[in-house]
DNA sequence: CGCTATCATGTTAGCGCTAACATCATTAAT
DNA sequence: ATTAATGATGTTAGCGCTAACATGATAGCG
């Protein structure tokens, strides 16, 4: 049997209560028995039951983060940056995964809830009516993740039109006129669509009414962008730039290109969207959107954990950014 | 206030020690009481308390994963593997990162045991005596994944060595004679470094007793990777092969190659570790050694479940093995 | 119809901790 | 010296659930 905080304090020859006091609010126990409780539990080998604490004190250093897929790099690179700041401050990540399944979440959120949660991580801003009844009636904090927008209370993205909308601007002050968009699944990766509706506004302003899309059925990422490059190249001759949904897609594009003797840019322009590494050891480089993905990481759970210790947190909605990074694609 | 068993069991006309069978023993409940009570948790919108339950029954539904990294595919497939199989089967995921730093590893376990966790997942077999002296006197299930050999319970993965010599014997049936083998920090990779051993064995089978390591402080990977090649192309011209410790750094040379006017595998042959998509993308596509590392959690995941629901595991070792894929880079 | 075997449900106690209040010691102020 | 204010520690009760045992209901059998 683990030894318990009474078997501590017995050990101090203090009460329970001070012992609990050494851990939860040290401040407030004597520099003496500091010493003692300190010796204690040493010598017998103490380890925190979390759980006998959370369920006195009706709240746990638990923090669920719940992403729809974890094969997508963009996640991981988020649950790095929420990782690192929880760990630092003594909460723990409870990672669930809805595979894009809005009812899923629901689940996954019930579940979660029940581990008396001291704050939420959710992907996105679109829920189930009836994720939304359940989080209205929580009372602790939540950070919606990856988009911006009305939220639940906080959030923490950026702006995927207007993402959309910079990339096919660049492209058209680049002189390309006949653009395709390519993704996989926009049902499903609606921020993906988001940022084709940029592209369309984009499009519309410069008088561009025709805005063709290429949605594949989700493989391999670098497969499906050698297959619109070969599919697009195909069918629409005319075709001089294509605005990939990702920078997986992309990059298998211009990996492809070689193989199939397209020149990029002159044939055909190529242009991405995340700033993966791998965009830059492509030869030529990927004019692509850097996203601040472990950043929107880092800054959800910092909010978070200020919130969570009532410090103040700012401007609900966070809006970190993009970066246009101009390679030699396009 | 949340809902209690109490207050569904009320609802229901029974006692809450029948709502908890509902729930942890539904076969034992009576067809007309399960149906009341089903009412009565949705009339009331009852959600589990997982805290309470844990505490009650000395075990909690949650299963740490201890990864070095969170940087690195390798850990996040296998993650991927393991969360897929333990969401399914209803325990949760907690997850903790150790930079490669042992005595993090022992704190993080500390804190994870504070759980009543049902079992845990660490990564390798190289532990503190800390850990190891935590771990030996704990009763519940653990996994070491990624090697093979001695651990403290359950073993998944594969062998490091075997693999280095694999991939360093199909080298030599080509004919490369003077290989180096290229990583980066090693000394805190020793999956790396096992694999550098093997390649030194099947050197030395050969009767070449030099194996050239060039071993680079880690930026990032591909980038790495670049670097390694022209270093090596510099200063050792007489060099016709790199063995890579892992794809990036090798796809990372391939991508470098074409820039620096060097042809693979005529002027130098390249070979990476991991399988991943990118080495097929590339040309010419990347020859490599797939290593199971989805696998590595699913099969890590059902063991686990396995020896906590009682049921048989098998082997304790549990070997996945890997397949080399032959490309054109050799 | 009584007796036992089996199944379904209930009663009681307690998991290990912390909130809230109570008490005791110490210091400061008059 | 006396009182009040502050700081440090203790007492009590209970968080919501489940283990272990106890009891009640039902069926089967001679």
């Amino acid at each position: 049997m683990q030894p318990t905080l009474n078997d501590v304090a017995r050990e101090a020859g203090v009460s329970s209560i001070t012992v609990s006091r050494y851990f939860n609010s040290p401040d407030s126990v004597r520099e003496a028995t500091r010493v003692k409780v300190e010796a204690a539990i040493e010598k017998v080998g103490y380890v925190r039951n979390m759980i006998a604490g959370s369920l006195a004190s009706a709240s746990s250093r638990v923090i669920p983060v719940i992403v729809p897929s974890l094969s997508n790099v963009v996640f991981i690179d988020v649950i790095k940056g929420l990782q690192d700041e929880f760990e630092a401050h003594g909460y723990q990540l409870l990672l669930g995964k809805t595979d894009y399944d809005l009812a899923r979440e629901t689940q996954l959120i019930r579940t979660f809830l029940g581990w008396s949660a001291a704050g939420l991580v959710v992907t996105g801003l679109r829920h189930d009516d009836a994720t939304r009844q359940i989080l209205e009636s929580w009372n602790q904090p939540i950070v919606e993740i990856m988009e911006l927008g009305e939220g639940l209370d906080l959030n923490v993205g950026m702006d995927h039109v207007a993402a959309g909308r910079a990339m096919t601007e660049h492209l058209l002050a680049r002189g390309y006129r006949t653009i395709h968009f390519a993704g996989a699944e926009l049902d499903r990766d609606y921020r993906a669509a988001m940022r084709y509706a940029g592209h369309r506004e984009a499009l519309a302003a410069a008088g561009i009414e025709d805005a063709p899309l290429l949605d594949l059925p989700v493989r391999q990422q670098m497969t499906s962008g050698a297959q619109a490059l070969e599919r697009i190249k195909a069918t629409f001759p005319d075709c001089d730039a294509i605005h990939f949904a990702n920078d997986d897609m992309a990059c298998g594009a211009i990996l492809a290109a070689a193989r199939l003797g397209v020149r990029i840019p002159e044939d055909i322009a190529i242009a991405g969207f995340n700033g993966l590494p791998i965009g830059e050891h492509v030869t030529p480089r990927l004019t692509t959107i850097v996203s601040p993905r472990e950043q929107i990481g880092r800054v959800a759970a910092r909010k978070l954990l200020a919130r969570i210790n009532g410090d103040p947190v700012g401007e609900l909605s966070h809006d970190l950014g993009f970066t246009l990074r101009v390679g030699d694609s396009t």
